[in-house]
DNA sequence: ATGAAAGCGCTAACAG
DNA sequence: CTGTTAGCGCTTTCAT
């Protein structure tokens, strides 16, 4: 394995000048560049990234805080790891996959303090997240995916719940549905304060009350029979709902099936929006999904290229980006029935 | 930050004293032991992993080499994932995610030379990989999740795919179906020698031969709708075709909505085993999948094991382990009705 | 525009 | 059982 110094040696110059024309740090003639360039290919020399982390305290790797529960992750979670994944290696960075949850605070303490990340990416956020406050204590560089209770003095990249829901519940009243039930994350998520469970379930009952119509919440658990016990529910609660908004993607399947088995027809008799929800799996359906399609790789790319930024400018300011999701008209909603009636 | 050498001074011995008690490879009194761990305590010092990984020539990171497609990974990749992340944790290692695919090369060739990982696991391998050359060249130690078609020589860890078609397939005939197709991974998959593909493909024939049964192969794009294409082809072929296989999870479901339309009941008129196929996903479809439920973590986490126990020993000798996946018996697959009624 | 040299924080001989 | 010390390969003052 080449070194700098053999490098120095080959072009004749010393290692400084081989580390300023790597680094681009300082003006070099444009014939000892060449010949250190020369030298370089000739040796094939890669510099070594643990000797450059050390000097330059810097080691081009950032974090990202991902708890794997062993359940494995949804279209959307990937599209973040895609995208941020993507963009890192854009700018030269490379990415460390943490598995680090709101309990495991213990852990991303030794984390931030071994220096071996030059800063993070917070998955999976609570609105209550030990884990902010902890990087905020130990003055670390972080971007969240995702966003806490109050969000203030950080920065964060996230879809717009909010957005999506008025948009998805606006598509179902244009419709003419009148009575809407909402398929929301579990009631563990709930209770844990999962932001986008927490976030959907206000501005549900927001767009409810702005369009004057009637409706319900219920909590399920991300799987098809989730789904199903969840629109047994919502049907017993609102006999006569039309219209079903669905956070959940497994869930949207089974809420298909148990409608279908129950004799009633998608669209025509009731309709079906699901949210946050990607291409692929809209089309498992059938049929197909109409969904509010997650700006996924958009929101890691974006997330990434923030903490990027602010590593190379030390900005350490307020900074919220939200990215909508957006509508697609598939084969699950259509005008209500009850409504042509009328 | 503290450092060790303020360790050091706080406890009142060495520097070399200090990095002893830390990495125990040499005795220390239980006196200094006691006195070492408590200054590092109350200064709250932990190790800087550059520094550490400059002076010992190990980073304590892994790279795990998956090329991030932007179509999203399956449950099983993912599970993968899982199964590595947790196993490399356990072992005080990290697990860097590089999205390096055959095709990507030179990349690898830097990340390798630049020693910034100890090793490496190689994702979606496939049967002649570049990467595994060049891995080899270099002399780097490397795991493969999945095989080679030459993989005397090499460490890898893969599912027992042969294995899994012999049992899907004797799961179907033990059932009375005597024409049987198979819904395999995209023709693209198949023509860019894709292991799975193509170790599935021949061992579907092998177990037609053996079982004394006809059948087909169909290749289909990894979506719902690509499924139902590959089930329609596949019924051209053998209108009397009773038993399905199929490869892939998103193609599963189209199939199952296909043939519902057309009016085949599943499990009695065809009966459907998935393979290499999560629990969740499963569950999904209605009725619920019988499948042959993929290892996923347990490959992930056997690869790791394997890797860190050859980064310890320097030992680079041939490694193979197969892990079958298991059929688990849902609502896809019945006696053949066409069987009883002789 | 270039060089010399002092670290960065740790490991691992070497020397008791 | 413990201390001294020479690097690991690079960045970055400080000189020139």
């Amino acid at each position: 394995m080449a070194t700098m110094t053999d490098v120095a040696r080959r072009a004749g110059v010393s290692v400084s000048t081989v580390s300023y024309v790597l680094t681009g740090t300082r003006p070099i003639s444009e014939a000892t560049r060449e010949k250190v360039h020369a030298a370089m290919a000739e040796l094939g020399y890669q510099p070594n990234a643990m000797a450059r982390g050390l000097a330059s305290r810097r080691s081009n790797i950032i974090g990202l805080l991902l708890p794997l529960t062993g359940r494995g992750l949804g279209a959307t979670e990937t599209a973040f790891v895609t995208g941020a994944t993507e963009a890192a290696r854009e700018a030269g960075y490379h990415l460390m996959l943490c598995s680090v949850g709101t309990d495991d605070a213990d852990e991303l303490q030794t984390l931030a303090t071994q220096r071996l990340l030059d800063g993070f990416l917070v998955m999976e956020v609570q609105l209550e997240d030990r884990r902010v406050e902890l990087l905020r204590e130990l003055a670390a560089q972080f971007v969240l995916i995702g966003r806490t209770a109050e969000p203030a003095g950080l920065a964060c990249v996230d879809i717009d719940f909010e957005q999506t829901v008025d948009d998805a519940v606006a598509h179902l009243v244009g419709l003419g549905h009148r009575i809407i039930a909402y398929v929301n994350h579990s009631e563990a998520s709930l209770a844990g304060g999962y932001g986008p469970a927490k976030r959907t379930a206000a501005a549900f009952e927001a767009a409810l009350e702005r369009h004057g119509i009637t409706g319900v919440m219920v909590p399920s658990e991300d799987t098809a029979s989730g789904g199903r016990r969840a629109i047994g529910t919502a049907r017993e609660l609102c006999p006569r709902l039309t219209g079903v908004l669905v956070m959940n993607e497994n869930a949207a399947l089974g809420i298909l099936a148990e409608l279908r088995e129950a004799a009633l027809d998608v669209p025509w008799d009731v309709s079906v929006v699901s949210m946050v929800t990607s291409a692929a799996v809209a089309d498992l359906a059938s049929p197909a999904l109409t969904a509010m399609t997650s700006p996924g790789a958009a929101v890691g790319a974006a997330a990434t290229r923030v903490l990027l930024r602010r590593l190379a400018d030390g900005d350490t300011s307020t900074y919220q980006e939200l990215l909508p999701c957006v509508l697609e008209v598939r084969g699950t909603t259509a005008e209500s029935r009850r409504n042509k009636k009328k």
